[in-house]
DNA sequence: TTTATAAGTCTACAGTCGTATACTTGTGCG
DNA sequence: CGCACAAGTATACGACTGTAGACTTATAAA
């Protein structure tokens, strides 16, 4: 338990947010609640509406928050000579069984059958991680190419966290990690 | 609209079954109300649940029958000489912009932030296609390998249909196939 | 200490959800 | 034709949804 806030409109807005995004992640848009997220945040429902204006409103407001910093995508791993293997072990790491899930890739994993959600969620990526990987790849096709990583991450974290696969879940993260490496190393690096 | 049905039970629950199937596909396990589906059938929701037990039976024998006849992994796919280049196109066509998605991936996938169908899904999936796929590979952990065969293809449909990015909505097909063969290529094939 | 105002709450509404009980109606058989 | 039984419907319940309007209360300045 929380110590009890004093009144403070800011402070106030930080903890709904955040409870947001943990509601967000663990149920997805239509699956989360105002008042699980209100009370999440020791505060009601109402102030939530008022604070943000309607679901949706803060729904982009966290989804924009959760993206602003890179997790698989990090600028470490982009800068790295060995980006295949290293985007893949940040997938496997951040995909085991007992690791963090908040991530924004959560969250839109599980609110993408709101087709709200969904279109905050597709401008929201396509505002910061399609240039931002697009940009640190070379050749031709460079969105395409960045788009299949998005689908791979995405595809992936969905099998492994969410339907819970037992072929991924059991797996020795290493052997996860050398068969993934070379797929984004090739559509990383470009076509041999 | 259909002529109205005569009293008959088995042709009304193909009827149930059909619609749900289309319900689920656009808007996934807990998008999908039991009145919506009883409508598209031209009953009333009670009849439903008489005749399903519960909406979580409904989506079991949905899921189900929609996994029964595999598309992207096909028997002609999963023996052809070049499994890669036809599972790319596969995939591409079937998720093309005017595509009907009425694929048992696509319900899965709108449905996956409900622990209950997720949990219903991953059963369907192993129990079909992992068995399926891992069989027609060759090599070592096929099973690892085709659940990420699973994944790419999850999330590509993802990417391209329900988040709808732009790099993947508008690409030529032709483009995607390119880039998509050799992934799947490389997973099926085994390491070289 | 009083008070203006921002911070936060209460109550309510119109709607949806899944489903249980009790009911009506159509249809094939004798 | 009449009737039994299956096929299907009506009504309702309790719980939940997002949010609108009116209300209370804490706090900082005067």
């Amino acid at each position: 338990m929380p110590e009890a806030r004093r009144r403070d409109a800011a402070a106030t807005r930080a903890a709904i947010l955040d409870s947001a995004r943990k509601a967000f992640a663990r149920a997805g848009y239509d699956g989360a609640g105002l008042r699980e997220i209100a009370a999440g945040a020791g505060v009601t429902a109402m102030l939530v509406s008022r604070y943000f204006g309607s679901k949706e409103k803060l729904f982009a407001e966290v989804l924009q928050g959760t993206m602003a910093t890179p997790t698989v995508l990090s600028s470490q791993v982009l800068s790295s000579s060995r980006r295949g293997a290293d985007m893949a072990a940040a997938l496997v790491g951040l995909t085991a069984r007992g690791a963090v899930p908040l991530d924004g890739f959560q969250i839109l994993l599980r609110s993408a059958s709101s087709p709200r959600a969904a279109r905050i969620g597709r401008a929201e990526i396509e505002k910061r991680y399609s240039r931002l990987l697009a940009g640190a790849l070379k050749g031709r096709r460079t969105a395409e190419r960045a788009a299949i990583v998005f689908a791979l991450v995405a595809g992936f974290q969905m099998m492994r966290q969410m339907i819970g696969l037992t072929a991924l879940a059991d797996a020795k993260p290493k052997d996860l990690e050398r068969l993934l490496a070379p797929l984004f190393a090739q559509l990383v690096e470009g076509p041999l």
